[in-house]
DNA sequence: GACCGGATTGGC
DNA sequence: CCAATCCGGTCC
């Protein structure tokens, strides 16, 4: 039986970027780069609270041509590259100028799972490569070609979008504290990363189904 | 113009 | 544990 899909309204990302991390747990990101389709559903996601939060790139209202699109209105990708090879993908939250985002920190490979080993590991799948295909921002991104040529793009592209499946997680998401910002003092402690719970039926669920993409 | 360091990863 | 690798940001 075939998960039938469709992209998320530009409506769906119009609150803040804690609420929109949780909202995004389970829905598919999906991208069609150089022709090959791949999709993963979201597990792990992190929220960066605009002018007020220390770890965000825009903290203190910073305006930059890096993160010029996170000034953009919800529903738009801000990617960046960081340390000099690897790209993290974030989804835009709230308003036209209020510079929220969410860091995509982990999804599920659904779709074109072939495309994603050969990006990520000249094609050599272990068991080891398999679990850890798409962990990670930079791992996810590398997987499904999400890089700068992605950045300010709409979420209801053609190229890249996010899409509501039906999945819906069986309980709460799991908060905890953000890795690897220890520049942000005081925010190091907020609870803004939110994991897909590693028993929640969804994730086995979500890897038995096949997909109809829009 | 110089210098510094990162919302990471994989290999040693 | 640490190197890779390269902009962008900051401060001359």
């Amino acid at each position: 039986m075939a998960v039938s899909c469709e992209k998320l309204h530009m409506d769906f990302y119009k609150r803040d970027a804690v609420a929109l991390a949780q909202a995004l747990l389970g829905k598919l990101l999906v991208t069609k780069a150089g022709g090959a389709l791949t999709a993963g559903v979201i597990t792990e996601t992190e929220a960066y609270m605009g002018v007020t939060d220390r770890a965000c790139h825009a903290f203190g209202g910073r305006r930059t041509s890096r993160n010029e699109s996170m000034y953009l209105p919800g529903g738009h990708a801000y990617v960046y590259l960081i340390y000099g090879m690897y790209h993290c993908m974030n989804v835009t939250a709230a308003e036209k100028d209020i510079p929220e985002a969410v860091l995509v920190r982990g999804v599920l490979p659904v779709c074109g799972i072939e495309t994603m080993i050969s990006r990520r590991c000249m094609g050599k799948a272990s068991a080891h490569t398999m679990r850890h295909l798409t962990d990670g921002p930079g791992k996810l991104c590398r997987a499904l070609s999400v890089d700068r040529a992605m950045d300010a793009m709409r979420l209801d592209s053609e190229l890249i979008y996010i899409c509501d499946a039906g999945l819906r997680p069986t309980g709460e998401a799991l908060a905890s504290e953000r890795i690897n910002i220890d520049y942000a003092g005081e925010d190091v402690h907020k609870l803004w990363r939110f994991t897909l719970a590693p028993d929640d039926p969804l994730r086995r669920y979500a890897a038995a189904q096949t997909y109809v993409l829009p």
